[in-house]
DNA sequence: ATTCAAGGATTACAAATGTAATATCAATTT
DNA sequence: AAATTGATATTACATTTGTAATCCTTGAAT
């Protein structure tokens, strides 16, 4: 089973719904009032073409529906960082590591983690 | 001046571009010939909408153009890749970088090379 | 001078995306 | 029973993107 393109709208729903399936529609407009200007109208398309793409399905309650995911949020993760990756950096992890690990804001406690998996990485070896 | 938007497509072509500015219409066809099978009049479509978007300018020397970029790379890689972030995962890059660097293919050179970038960080704070 | 080929310019056209508005249907309220 | 309300379903419409094809122009070949 191949995975749909999820558009940024999209994802949107989509975390919202990962984060704590089954989710109405409502739910999902409500939750998403913070961070977006988007009418419920447009959240409602987003979630249309969703099951559309069977990204997502439903239960029926009464005449509500309870939408959920029919993919995996790692899965869907995964899939856009490989493109995404490819895209940007020639598919090769480093370059992007090394960007990121130059460039991104990470705390002093972030960095000691990072630099502690590291560690661990090359004993393994 | 704000960044414009470059599709995925159309990172291709300015990533040859970028590699060595400027160039023809016919170098970026050729050269991606190899990777991509996209008719030459794919690519000139591309070139066109990018000069649109004004990613890209051009000289003109008889009735051939040179395109060169009008916007920086990495200008363009940081942008893209807030937005991947904040889209997958919510703007905080740490969750990425633990997965990269536990999951992905790297080398003791890669590693040595990244703890040696983590360490820079620390210093500098 | 005429023709032709190769650039660039213009046009094409469907699918995806952002962003809704309108229509319909059923349950609840009066 | 009629009206209202609140779900879902259908329709809308501009922009972007992928993927070219056709048209126009000019320098080069004959």
């Amino acid at each position: 089973m191949s995975l749909p393109r999820i558009s940024e709208a999209e994802w949107e729903v989509m975390k919202i719904i990962w984060s704590a399936p089954p989710r109405t529609a409502n739910e999902v407009i409500e939750e998403l009032e913070g961070s977006k200007d988007w009418s419920p109208k447009t959240v409602r398309t987003l979630i249309k073409r969703l099951v559309e793409k069977q990204a997502l399905g439903y239960v029926q309650d009464g005449r509500i529906y309870s939408y959920y995911p029919l993919v995996k949020e790692e899965e869907c993760v995964r899939a856009e960082t490989q493109s995404f990756l490819k895209r940007l950096y020639g598919g090769t992890p480093k370059a992007m590591l090394v960007h990121f690990l130059k460039e991104e804001k990470l705390s002093r406690e972030d960095i000691a983690d990072l630099k502690r998996i590291l560690d661990d990485r090359e004993e393994k070896k």
